[in-house]
DNA sequence: CCCGAGCCTGACAACGTTGTCCAGGCTCTA
DNA sequence: TAGAGCCTGGACAACGTTGTCAGGCTCGGG
């Protein structure tokens, strides 16, 4: 900015004017500042403005695995909304490490984020207070925060698990599977939740080997189907707690004779044009996404001030293969 | 800073030294400042530091669209490979918009960014020029910058298609349609050129009618798709030029009574449980960003000067759409 | 006992920008 | 023609950090 100032003959904070559009500088002057501008490819340097002004325009997003088809759509609306407001999104995924989550964020408030949308993978938020205190927005998604009192954004789990496993009951089967993941993940134990009170809703009692709670990776997935459907007392459909589970299941589904009911939680893209249709709880990650930062962006205006929990709902999609009757 | 350095009765000096664990404190001063950061719930501010030491430690990523399930797995290895580097990764969606490339890139330029990878979406990059004469790293992805010269990495796109339009060939099918974007953009020429090669080699005169080029909305690919299959002189196959016209494809080929052979460009999930499972010629998107990534750290270190096009191969998945022979 | 070496520590400038404040020149009116 | 008021432009400090350098202290050797 100085070299430009010393091409264009005139002082700095005329530069600055000029770069910024401020009034109060002659048309000639204008002209000869945005000339030596141009000459020298000068741009403003965001950091320096940053530091004099205290906003960094620009907001971070941790979430668990950017490459989540979960999580994709999420990320975008995010940055949608960020755009509108004129900021940068800075993205970092904690990969389900609440270690790594904290040091992500408390990298991002270094930079002076404005605010915060976090995915928890953690379960004890508390080192965020300072950061909180010293006025960084927050708004979390998908699961609550731990131990503080901060916005949260999420979608019924537990309704849409409770339904979609009442779905299964209804259309006969009562001897029904789940897999889900640790039960320390706020979404998991929700849906598990949801599972059990759909089941006793009907008053049915639910067998341990039932349950397979924990397992994420496709190994341990399918022989976790594998043992539910050839134990003892096999189960004639199966609730998959969530997008993986769900497509692992229905590789194992695919190779067994006997029909098997399965209803997923989250939408997978062609569960359509699967033979059956895969019947889903589906959540609109958009949706939470767009919802969470249009909310931090409130509270960077000053317009919130008690933290709220939001719940979106959930839709139940059916296709087919939760409709299939029992087979006994 | 200065709060904590006269809290814990220090100099500046001495609390940045504690700060960045830098020798030649004394362990009772150091326990002395670590006491007051921990008090006063300190953070180093990172513009301040940027602005003097001059590198951000983060890196832009420009993509088309952060929720397409090709671009988050690029996304996450870019980011990985940052996170290996001590980076921090800024992403934005240009939504296939040349002025928002540009928007975009510079903003990211303003705020320092050390490199940016950049999947172009226009086709002119020489706004560029004055950033990398100032030493911005940068690599292009999957398709290549357009008059700068710069690093690029991306898929064999001609000769993936040229294969597998070749696959269709070898399985006896003479009349194939190619439906693709428009050939504005790189990557879908390459394609485009591959299918003409492979139908060339095996000569095969290509009528007008075999072809949709530009069309990219659902809607639009369906019509296009149904008028090849409907038209005077029917096709066989079809060759899909990117996953979302696949994904299309296969919705309009269920609705055929006629079996139809499809080879897709990108894979996509569950491919391997339709019915049939879905032959495509697959990309691997992680490879492309973890590739340029590195080699824009290589970059950063200094160790790379003359850019380079970096062409990685793709692979033909068989699985039995393409397999299909042709019923005339 | 004195001096030099070596270790801690702190004062100060600088990074590039913007907000504040003031000066100088111009126009317009009485 | 003089004074008031407006408009343009610049000097300067400040944002929070780090690199440079110098001062003071201790300790050991001569």
């Amino acid at each position: 900015m100085k070299d430009v100032a010393a091409r264009a003959g005139v002082g700095l904070k005329t530069v600055s004017r000029v770069v910024n559009g401020e009034p109060g500088v002659t048309p000639e002057t204008e002209r000869r500042v945005q000339e030596a501008i141009d000459a020298l490819g000068f741009r403003r340097n965001d950091s320096a403005r940053v530091l004099r002004k205290g906003r960094t325009a620009s907001i971070g997003l941790v979430l668990e695995d950017l490459a989540d088809p979960f999580y994709g759509p999420l990320s975008r609306s995010v940055e949608e909304v960020a755009r509108a407001h004129g900021a940068l999104l800075i993205n970092g995924s904690s990969a389900e490490d609440p270690e790594r989550e904290q040091e992500l964020v408390l990298a991002l408030c270094a930079r002076r984020v404005d605010g915060l949308v976090v995915i928890p993978a953690g379960d004890d938020h508390r080192y965020l207070e300072p950061e909180l205190k010293a006025g960084v927005a927050t708004v979390f998604v998908d699961r609550p925060a731990g131990h503080i009192d901060a916005d949260v954004v999420l979608s019924d789990n537990y309704g849409g698990a409770r339904d979609g496993v009442a779905h299964l009951i209804a259309h006969g089967h009562r001897r029904i599977g789940f897999i889900g993941d640790m039960p320390r993940i706020h979404t998991a134990a929700e849906r598990l939740r949801g599972y059990r009170a759909a089941m006793e809703d009907a008053g049915i009692p639910v067998a341990g080997s039932w349950m397979s709670l924990g397992v994420t990776d496709p190994e341990r997935v399918r022989r976790a189907a594998e043992s539910m459907l050839t134990g003892p007392d096999p189960v004639t459909a199966v609730f998959a707690g969530n997008n993986r589970v769900t497509v692992t299941v229905i590789r194992v589904l695919a190779e067994q004779s006997r029909r098997v009911a399965l209803v997923g939680f989250d939408d997978i893209e062609l569960a359509d044009l699967l033979q059956p249709g895969v019947t889903v709880v589906a959540q609109d990650a958009a949706d939470l996404g767009r919802t969470a930062a249009e909310r931090l962006f409130r509270q960077l205006d000053g317009l919130l001030v008690t933290p709220e929990r939001i719940e979106l709902p959930t839709r139940l999609i059916t296709r087919g293969s939760g409709e299939i009757p029992p087979a006994d």
